[in-house]
RNA sequence: CGGGGCGUAGCGCAGUCCGGUUAGCGCGCCUGCUUUGGGAGCAGGAGGUCCUGAGUUCGAAUCUCAGCGCCCCGACCA
């Protein structure tokens, strides 16, 4: 293997694939389109799970699980969801043996098998609301896949909520969007939009998709984030009613939303440098690495003695790790751990203990910092805070450097290709125009805004007047 | 499904055009010694259905035919 990554600049897919199999996150797997996420991976995954569901229950949400299987003539109760979903089904046509009376589809996604269990669950406006989320696995059967961004399986939560009116679902369908923000902005470091989705682009059942849209390191845009509202389509569709206080019968209103392991590709190829992953200490599994330096055999033990007695009172406390392998030199563990990106990385040798101090250096800017031994914890913490709120502060300032504001077709289309980026411009919101944009560039409406100022002007394709400028961007 | 490329050790590759000793190189791995503040050095060693099948030939990684698989570029997508 050769001992740097390609770099950002020369190949930004190969340094995207360079940087997984350095920090050792996942490998291909012998089924085609999926992939293993081996340990140092999972572990990210986990953080991700851990926090987002923290925020869930804290939400009000419960969790539940259901089939992996869906019957055929479920997918189809819905019009726009199958047409939708359908065409990247995998389906199961034999079982135990025997061909099925009725064919299984894999779930792409589990409205369907939900909305047919809430129908027994719901009769009354008492029964609602529903919020319950699901840890899963889920198959969409991709012409193209990337690790993390796109596989044939990937794993993800999906919430899935049930609600007496129009309102509460909309309150809700927003209430997750801003969760996802937070999760993004505060724990991922990771500034994102949000807004909602074109009819054109909008989740197939629903009524309107929000979502979050984040700026990767080629100027791309990765979708991280869906929250639908889907209205009564999947209560007509089932047929779940409720008698409302009124003791009329109505039916439900829906919402689901999601993420997935996604994320990790997007904290990937926001962060990461030419040198290997980069994660946001929220995020990151390994917080601090302390590694121990001797020249002699004869001070080896002495180093590891005071490499325990340093970090004896952080259990529990913070996640670290001593590495103290004599098998490779202090050069080669500074390697690694910068390419699995480990926030803080500790040298402690010999000059260091007669000093009383060690050197801390920074993952984010390299930097290193010489600090007492003394009370040292408190320091990395702080240290620690600071890496988070810089690598937000570097991602947005990223973003916004690369982020236009256009009133010129021509202009737009120029630029979309070089070189690249958001482009804020107006739209009348015919789906003729919509479609134009991708003629130059293969660029889409990311979004719209919901947290901009309106401003009325004139659509950029066709002069219409437009209320407001959309994010358009080439995306993933 | 269209266009391009590739299957040889765990990984990356050379050898294939023009058939011929025991199939080679780098990284990694194992053992030993010396090393250890930015990817260590030396010595020894282990590791192969050359994608599969059939054919041509005295002889096939190499030539022929068929098949399988994977990767990249487009259309589909969280």
């Amino acid at each position: 293997m050769a001992k740097g990554l390609t770099t950002r600049k020369d190949d930004y897919s190969q340094w995207y694939l360079d940087v997984i199999a350095a920090a050792d996150l996942a490998e291909h797997s012998a089924v085609k389109g999926c992939m293993v996420i081996k340990p140092t991976g999972y572990a990210i995954w986990e953080m991700i799970q851990g926090q987002l569901d923290r925020m869930f229950k804290e939400t009000g949400h419960v969790n539940a699980y259901f089939p992996l299987f869906i019957p055929e003539s479920f997918m189809h109760k819905e019009a726009e969801h199958v047409e939708g979903f359908a065409p990247e089904c995998a389906v199961v046509t034999h079982g135990g043996g025997k061909k099925l009376e009725e064919p299984l589809f894999v779930r792409p996604t589990s409205e369907t098998i939900i909305w047919s269990t809430y129908k027994n669950w719901i009769q009354s406006y008492r029964d609602l609301p529903i919020l319950i989320n699901q840890w899963a696995n889920v198959v969409r059967w991709e012409m193209r896949t990337r690790l993390f961004l796109r596989t044939t399986e990937f794993l993800w939560q999906e919430g899935h909520t049930a609600h007496a009116s129009a309102e509460e679902a909309e309150a809700e369908t927003l209430k997750i969007l801003d969760v996802y923000r937070r999760f993004a902005e505060e724990y991922m470091a990771t500034p994102v939009y949000v807004g909602c989705k074109t009819e054109r682009e909008k989740f197939a059942g629903a009524v309107r998709t929000y979502c979050i849209e984040a700026m990767m390191q080629d100027c791309k845009a990765l979708q991280a984030g869906t929250s639908h509202n889907l209205g009564q389509n999947f209560a007509r569709a089932f047929d779940v009613t409720f008698q409302d206080e009124q003791g009329k019968l109505q039916h439900v209103y829906a919402t689901s939303w999601g993420v997935s392991t996604r994320l990790v590709g997007a904290l990937i190829m926001t962060h990461s440098d030419d040198n290997g992953l980069v994660l946001p200490p929220r995020l990151a599994p390994l917080k601090v690495v302390l590694i121990p330096i001797w020249k002699e055999e004869a001070e080896m033990e002495l180093m590891r003695q005071r490499a325990r007695d340093l970090t004896a009172s952080w259990q529990g406390r913070i996640s670290f790790k001593i590495d103290d392998r004599d098998q490779y030199r202090p050069g080669y563990k500074f390697n690694e751990w910068e390419k699995k990106g480990v926030p803080i990385r500790i040298e402690m040798g010999p000059k260091d203990v007669a000093a009383n101090q060690v050197v801390v250096v920074r993952r984010d800017t390299g930097e290193k910092i010489a600090m007492p031994q003394e009370n040292l914890l408190p320091r990395l913490e702080a240290l620690l805070d600071e890496i988070q709120q810089n690598l937000f502060q570097r991602a947005r300032a990223f973003r916004d450097a690369n982020t236009f504001t256009v009133d010129d077709y021509a202009e737009f289309a120029s630029r979309i290709e070089n070189p690249g980026g958001f482009f804020w411009v107006h739209w009348c919101g015919s789906e003729a125009c919509e479609n134009k944009f991708q003629e130059s560039s293969k660029a889409t409406i990311r979004t719209i805004p919901l947290d901009r100022e309106k401003e009325a002007g004139a659509c950029i394709v066709c002069g219409a007047p437009s209320a407001q400028r959309v994010l358009v961007a080439k995306s993933y």
